[in-house]
DNA sequence: TAATTATATACGCATATATGTATATAAGCA
DNA sequence: TGCTTATATACATATATGCGTATATAATTA
């Protein structure tokens, strides 16, 4: 019984890894293929030491791997499955959404 | 583009409920039907305010909705897609479990 | 109404997390 | 070697989060 809290310990500094805006646009991004520091950095419009220690996080957690080419560094996602957990944020979030604009139209109607 | 970073930060609003492991024990005792806050509390072993608190986190992010019944308060989870997401977060886990043991096992023969 | 049971919330505190800025490391090239 | 580009990290700081404790609210019953 009280082993099991380790493993939503776990389970929980998973969650953590995508509980940030920032870490959801770069593996939205990596979902298509690897990208650089660079390429990131230009997309989410911040420093690129932000990106940086977004990165450092993600690849602590085991989200993402890298692979040097030069001065390059490239960053993919570790496992595809990673790709569905983030579909099904996004569903619930739209059931969410959808279930406010109906309570919204009751109230206004 | 502007506009999809606030996507992305309910995104990880969602994500941050997740990410507790206790919320993600009370998640997992409503997966197979409504609890009261003192069934958890028993459950979780930790004092009932604890419970209560990450109760309104769940509540207020949409995760589990409440039924009252006299003195009582049962909490369920309000999308059934929640589940699909532990479940999935579960499978990430231990994949990257399998894949630390294949590299000790490299490392120690 | 008073007492009891079940649940929710307020307050203070300790810890964690994200960021800006500056700097360090690493590779490539003149 | 010195310079430039690409990436990573250190430090200080502001904010967020979880918890223990105490207390408030709500429903039930005597």
């Amino acid at each position: 019984m009280n082993n099991d809290y380790e493993l939503y310990k776990l389970k929980a500094e998973l969650c953590k890894t995508f509980a940030d805006p920032k870490r959801l646009m770069i593996i939205n991004q990596l979902r298509h293929g690897e990208k650089t520091v660079g390429n990131l950095t230009q997309v989410l419009q911040v420093p690129q030491a932000v990106v940086s220690r977004h990165l450092a996080v993600l690849r602590s957690r085991g989200i993402v791997t890298t692979r040097r080419d030069g001065v390059n560094v490239y960053y993919s996602l570790a496992n595809p499955r990673i790709v569905d957990a983030c579909d099904i944020v996004h569903e619930i979030l739209l059931e969410q959404v959808a279930r406010n604009r109906d309570i919204a139209e009751k109230l206004l109607l």
